[in-house]
DNA sequence: TCTCCGTTTCCTGTTT
DNA sequence: AAAACAGGAAACGGAG
């Protein structure tokens, strides 16, 4: 579940810009933000090439149909009547009247639009809007939610790479992901990762993972008598697949 | 300016 | 033997 404080920061920092702004002067996005993505040719009317507010139906639909490819999602488990609607109607969609629409899926779809419409996309097209946003707005960009470079928390930044599979290049996987246990696979990497994210090109995987053994103390995470493995505590919110 | 929090850095010892 | 774990201690930097 988003904790109340990342939600209401997502919507009160959702329409600071300008709503007739393209979403590329928006948010920089560039083709390069794409390249995970096989499928997407120029020619594309890509949903990601537009604000969520201005999807049409045909667009609502893409984004769905993405969602669950991308995070593996069971398409079973959403209304897709309920989604027949265009981008301004799925933005002005309580979360209530979301849940009810996609289902067990609905927590985590929700969070993940709420991203889009502040962010873009993904993290790198998330990094940029936040220092676009900053520079159009004159405004500074201090706390956008999970993918915000500089107020993340190391735990929240295992996390979103952990939800992240085209940032993660097998850096980290979950183990039992009902349960939030998660391998280290490549923990230099991780360590590297980490630091270009604070800046610290001293970080290594030995720092770092004191930094985690902090988090046992205050139930972000629990240990997992395994080496390189760990699980997310009470305390750690948003990893859960229908939960977030 | 001060305090607090979340690390970062370093360390010694232990376990795998 | 190397890598990882455990956790104390102190320092650091950003935020409020």
């Amino acid at each position: 579940m988003l904790d109340s404080a990342t939600h209401s920061t997502f919507l009160s920092n959702t329409m600071v810009c300008d709503p007739l702004m393209s979403w590329t002067e928006l948010f920089g996005t560039t083709e390069d933000d794409y390249s995970s993505f096989d499928h997407q040719t120029d020619s594309d009317p890509f949903w990601t090439s537009i604000h969520p507010e201005y999807w049409s139906k045909h667009n609502v639909c893409e984004w769905l149909q993405f969602c669950c490819d991308q995070y593996k999602l069971d398409a079973n488990c959403i209304s897709f009547s309920h989604f027949n609607i265009n981008g301004l109607q799925l933005c002005n969609m309580t979360q209530e009247e979301f849940l009810d629409a996609a289902g067990t899926c609905g927590e985590y779809l929700y969070f993940i639009l709420q991203n889009i419409r502040m962010h873009g996309y993904s993290m790198p097209a998330s990094d940029k809007a936040c220092m676009k946003a900053g520079g159009i707005n004159g405004q500074e960009c201090h706390s956008h939610g999970r993918t915000n470079l500089q107020s993340s928390h190391l735990w929240e930044f295992v996390r979103d790479l952990l939800l992240s599979p085209e940032e993660n290049s097998g850096i980290l996987e979950w183990e039992d992901r009902g349960q939030g246990i998660f391998r280290v696979v490549k923990s230099e990497a991780l360590a590297k990762m980490w630091g270009q994210r604070k800046k610290n090109d001293r970080m290594t995987y030995e720092k770092l993972s004191r930094a985690l053994r902090y988090y046992y103390k205050t139930g972000i995470l629990e240990r997992v008598d395994r080496r390189l493995v760990y699980k997310f505590g009470k305390n750690a919110h948003g990893w859960q697949e229908n939960k977030i």
